[in-house]
DNA sequence: ACGAGATTGTACCAATCGGTAAAGTAATTA
DNA sequence: TAATTACTTTACCGATTGGTACAATCTCGT
């Protein structure tokens, strides 16, 4: 028998998996002891409240991942105009061009919300707000700016609810270009690709 | 004690209530029963198939009220532009701006996607068709009109999951606002709300 | 008023749910 | 090496799950 010892981190990765597959309540311990290869005994040692820890846990780590990758890069980054197209890079790949869920929208959307509401909430404002501070820095109006990093963020939602019900990963990135059309502004020099962070050129991120 | 008799048709709406806001799974039958009134008997006498003919009957029900007030006129009413307005409009109310889940949305980023495919598809691809055709008529071309209807469609899901993400209806509303002003083609003489169907000011359809 | 069919309440089922308890095994430290 | 901690296995718990069976009740056409 292959016993060996697991440690909480390695949880979590497909603890997302399995989360964002069957929802919160669908998510039985069955199919996580199954996804995590763990039993309910090393389960609940490393989270001790069950599935509500897991999934605060899996939304700390999804948290962190954003702030890195995407939020820190558009609030802080010089070029604001490349952070944006590698938000949008990034956006493409994290989301498996909308084969993959978004935990966060999927919480929000069921009656899980009230559980994580403030955590769900962070998530989304940091997101706006981000994006809404990049797109000033391209030197547009704050209320503009405003509204536009709103209507980008909800596009995003929108586009990975609408490629899975018709089950077509074009539709994500169609949204994706138009995105890219109306939020980078047109440069002769460049490609409108992000060009700040070549690194994530990795085969995606696993929370 | 209170004891009537029942008919299926009036199960419909309370069905289609308990499962947007528990979804496909977290809907269990006493929550079902508690809110149609029904006892298990009745629900079974109704829907021999249990659960999933309950959604399928909700989800009939749902495509034929879109049908009737959105894609209908979208499709061949004479004042395509109206009709778009009017869309709008029924849109925010059915969703009573975003407090209320679309249960279409909702079954198509569940795991419950697959058993529903065909119907989910079905809903996107009429209403994707309609708002296509109306906007086509209002003189755009076909291949513009296509991709503006589609991320129309991507933004009213978004809008939902992230006004709900957000708790705040006005989040919803401003999404409505935007697409108004990418929509609808500006008219001096008209204030751009929907002209054609003011019988829908009823308090909003309950399926 | 009566019979037929539609509707309902109740008891019941095996399976699974999230979670607990505790004894056992491995890794770490002293 | 001995003791301590970290992790895992296994058995078990009451509650709830979706679903079935069936007798009792109601509604309605005649």
């Amino acid at each position: 028998m292959a016993r060996m010892v697991a440690e909480r981190s390695d949880a979590i990765a497909p603890l997302a998996e399995v989360f964002r597959e069957h929802g919160y309540e669908g998510a039985s311990l069955a199919l996580i002891g199954k996804a995590t290869g763990l039993g309910k005994g090393s389960l609940y040692h490393f989270f001790p409240n069950g599935k509500e820890e897991m999934v605060r846990a899996v939304l700390g780590e999804i948290g962190q991942w954003f702030e890195d990758a995407v939020y820190s890069p558009l609030r802080n980054e010089s070029d604001a105009n490349g952070a944006i197209g590698a938000m949008l890079d990034a956006t493409d790949q994290y989301f498996r061009s909308g084969r993959r869920v978004c935990l966060v929208g999927a919480l929000a959307v069921a009656n899980t919300r009230d559980l994580f509401a403030q955590a769900i909430r962070g998530y989304f404002v940091s997101w706006v707000d981000a994006l809404q501070s990049a797109l000033i820095r391209q030197g547009r109006d704050a209320d503009q700016s405003r509204i536009l990093a709103e209507e980008a963020v909800l596009a995003i939602q929108g586009a990975i609810v609408l490629s899975r019900a018709l089950d077509d990963p074009a539709v994500f990135q169609r949204a994706i270009d138009q995105l890219r059309g109306r939020l980078v502004i047109e440069n002769d020099a460049s490609n409108n690709r992000g060009t700040i962070d070549d690194s994530s050129q990795n085969e995606g991120c696993l929370v």
